[in-house]
DNA sequence: CGCGGCCTGTGATGACCGTCACAGTCGAAG
DNA sequence: CTTCGACTGTGACGGTCATCACAGGCCGCG
């Protein structure tokens, strides 16, 4: 845990190509709030335009329909940065974003981003790859809600999840225990399809429980479930 | 029509920064290749790296699944760019883009693009502001597909078509009529859903259908309809 | 003119899965 | 040790829509 007041920015690495004296003059800029759990940090359609820096904590960003239903975006961990749409095109905020945990943000104008971004192309940069992988993953999620059904759809986050945490054999270790709730919100399905599924995997020996973890067993045959029907 | 042979990127917004003779060097730069209708400018899953700007023509960005099943993920009108993805990361390409029209399109060795946004901040923003664009209308697209069912996602993309064509009252002209099977896979279902409401459409006086162009009468009861599951 | 290709229209069928309703488990807190 | 809240498990039910199968309409071309 770091020194609680801490105000710096050395652990985020959109700011990595700065000079400590550049560094410490966005560190000033910026305005430092710290969030509870589950408090918001953006609201969807606010008009700010600020960017987010994660000194310490993470969030998770999702959008609502009226009906209630959650569909979650993006979980961001430590070190990253988000709010870069609107400070961009100068349009409102496409989504909420909430604290997963007590975290420390600094956010800094944006017009002092855009200034950074004409001055130090290698920030531009970052920015631009951070898009890239943006619109790729939006791009998967797409085919994925076009292409499988729920349950397939669970099965390739389960995949997702398992490539994060891969030891290089066939199995691997989910750790702590994904909550169906989160899963199906990521998949845009219902906790009840999430739960059928798991237990689905469980019996056909594919994955096993543990109460601290969730470990896949044969990621071989998780992986031919997925592909029979998405193809490719 | 523009002549033909003509190799001049004086068209493509992404550069109206350059000075004239900084965009003769780019034209330099470029291979220029021409394609007829339906021939393929990118394949998914090639390691190629360069930016192609459209001068003339029109493109089409899609998916296929192995089902067959085609998901469009976008349209790029003459004038525009794609393949910057690949450029920026490096990665393999993330979709296929095939040729409308037949297209006259420059194609930029992707290190050349790279320095280019180097030492053109403009551009670089240019670039930022477009991916941006992307990235929130594949959000939007994905709220649809989580949050509304078939016949409703037709409606939303006939209302999107319309404030492209909007008069300032409460109708639209869609034209020329467009194919069912294209909104189809703009909106992941089927043709005949689409066919199947068109026709709920026009039989309920929201839309009226003459041979050369789609007509949309009522602009409200058609957002009403999108609005009342979507919520917000 | 008639043929073939492409598009649209429409019914029948059934799978998938979202929804509702509860029961069961576990852990934390009083 | 009980109580409460958060999470999971599971059955029943029904709506939505993808799929299949075909019937037309329209147009360009031989």
């Amino acid at each position: 845990m770091r020194e609680s007041g801490e105000s710096s920015l050395a652990s985020i690495d959109l700011l990595s190509g700065l000079s400590p004296a550049e560094r410490r003059e966005v560190e000033k800029a910026c305005s430092w709030k710290r969030f509870i759990t589950r408090q918001q940090v953006i609201d969807r359609n606010s008009q700010s335009r600020g960017v987010y820096m994660i000194v310490e904590g993470r969030v998770r960003v999702v959008n609502y329909a009226l009906s209630g239903r959650e569909v979650t975006f993006d979980e961001l961990p430590e070190g990253s940065f988000f709010g870069e749409l609107a400070a961009i095109d100068g349009r409102p905020r496409s989504a909420r974003v909430i604290a997963l945990t007590n975290s420390l943000i600094a956010a800094l104008p944006g017009s002092k981003f855009l200034e950074i971004l004409e001055n130090h192309s290698s920030i531009a940069l970052k920015v631009l790859v951070q898009l890239a992988s943006v619109v790729r993953a939006s791009n998967e999620r797409i085919m994925d809600l076009s292409t499988l059904g729920a349950n397939n759809r669970v099965h390739a986050e389960l995949l997702r999840q398992t490539h994060e945490n891969m030891g290089g054999d066939n199995r691997a270790v989910i750790k702590p225990n994904p909550l169906h709730g989160d899963i199906a919100s990521r998949v845009s399905t219902t906790r009840e399809t999430v739960a059928r599924v798991m237990n689905n995997l469980a019996r056909r020996a594919i994955v096993k429980r543990t109460k601290e973890a969730l470990i896949v067993i044969d990621i071989e045959k998780l992986r031919a479930m997925v592909q029979e029907v998405r193809g490719e």
